[in-house]
DNA sequence: GCAAAAAATATTGCATACGATTTTTGTGCA
DNA sequence: TGCACAAAAATCGTATGCAATATTTTTTGC
């Protein structure tokens, strides 16, 4: 590790104080569906459950709020988003625009130690698939999501690996609310592809997979509006 | 306008404080390079130029900490942020997996009013090529980016709208500390030639220029390292 | 009994206060 | 003069208090 890299942890694991933790752990749970979408976050509740005070809580939800995982409302709060069909879309077709960049960035970085951390990945995603019970779906859907922040992390952008990580928190919520069945499976299966592409250095391959994938990802999202968006908007819903 | 967009910009407009108004104007003094890389932006100065207290100085600085504009070390306050050469190409590597997606997906739906739009931001900035002095540069780096970010509100995606406007405000950091001298004139023709190709529905011409005026902006840069970038950044340079 | 107004309650927006940490200044000594 | 160490100043991290706004409950008139 040379100097710059231990500047850079050392910054990053320093970096600020206990709202950042806050956050971490309000976003694990919102990804995890053990918060569901239209969920009030009150600054003081946030605050009292972690043993701070409103500021600090404040300050996380502030950041939930930047990266689109919370919306808050003047005087009345912070709430778990509700993204609408149109935001649902928006998510996809960011990440039908950067994910398959990054297959390629990752292609020509992929070192042995990140193939067997993907393999790893996958044997993770492997177990919860065949396991029942809602504890299993929330753990397969993190595990889904964790294989595109390993690509992420791989592909060596800092900057794209934070858009990564916010498009795939908030995908998460789409599939929350609007998801229809476990293509699930098919999605491991095509990770696994991907990473058979990896192996073998072929980016096009490895782009051409993960378009294909985020597709099918959408194809099992059912986006038609229920009561008409704008009136479930105006009541609050 | 329908119902939703005006759901929309009401909360667009009425989000949140005065923090934010706080973080436009330092994002502009940033982006306009009225504030250069390194300045101290300390919480009380804020506070008592803007006459807020520092609680919403600190939400300010926390936005921008969160878009890379500045950074916050812990007990010692917020800089306007030092890009090094190697974050530098990865906004640049990021504005070349994005921007073209974004000039074909504006294409797609680009209308006469677009057209217009597009035409008054380059005489906007054919204006100020045409001068001279530090602050026509500054305007000319500012209706630069501009144009970008029509670009990317035109193409109708919130999310890579925003992270454009990341991007966008980064680059300026970067042109700022690492620019050559100025291809600008360059990158105007450049701009014509992209509202054209808009203009004949010629998405695959579009995306192609983009992609070579993101090539040609960073050419312009010397992201040599000068002195050792371990060594600036421990003498806090 | 029901609808509308009014009070009570809860929650946010913001300012300020205080302890902790860092940086700077000042002083004594070699 | 130069250096080490201590005191002072500046700045941040966080808690708390008060006013403003939103929400709920109660009261009142019909």
């Amino acid at each position: 590790m040379n100097i710059a890299d231990q500047i850079y942890s050392a910054t990053d694991s320093a970096t600020q104080d206990r709202a950042q933790a806050i956050h971490d752990q309000l976003r694990d749970a919102i990804v995890d569906r053990r918060l569901a979408p239209g969920t009030k976050l009150s600054e003081g509740e946030v605050g009292t459950l972690f043993d701070v005070s409103r500021t600090v809580a404040r300050a996380a939800l502030q950041m939930l709020s930047f990266e689109g995982l919370v919306r808050t409302e003047r005087n009345r709060g912070a709430f778990v988003a509700n993204p609408s069909p149109e935001e649902a879309r928006q998510v996809f077709a960011s990440r039908r625009l950067i994910e398959p960049g990054i297959a390629i960035a990752a292609c020509g970085r992929v070192t042995a130690a990140d193939i067997a951390a993907f393999r790893a990945q996958l044997d993770e995603e492997g177990r919860f698939i065949a396991e029942r019970g809602p504890n299993a779906r929330r753990a397969e859907i993190k595990a889904s999501g964790d294989f595109h922040l390993l690509l992420a992390s791989v592909a060596g952008n800092a900057i794209l690996q934070r858009f990564m990580e916010e498009l795939v928190a908030r995908s998460s919520l789409v599939i929350a609310l609007y998801g229809r069945s476990g293509v699930s499976a098919c999605g491991h299966s095509e990770h696994t592809e991907i990473v058979g592409a990896l192996e073998n250095g072929d980016s096009a391959l490895a782009s051409r997979l993960m378009l294909h994938h985020i597709d099918h990802i959408e194809a099992d999202l059912d986006l038609r509006v229920r009561a008409g968006p704008a009136l479930r908007e105006a009541l609050n819903f």
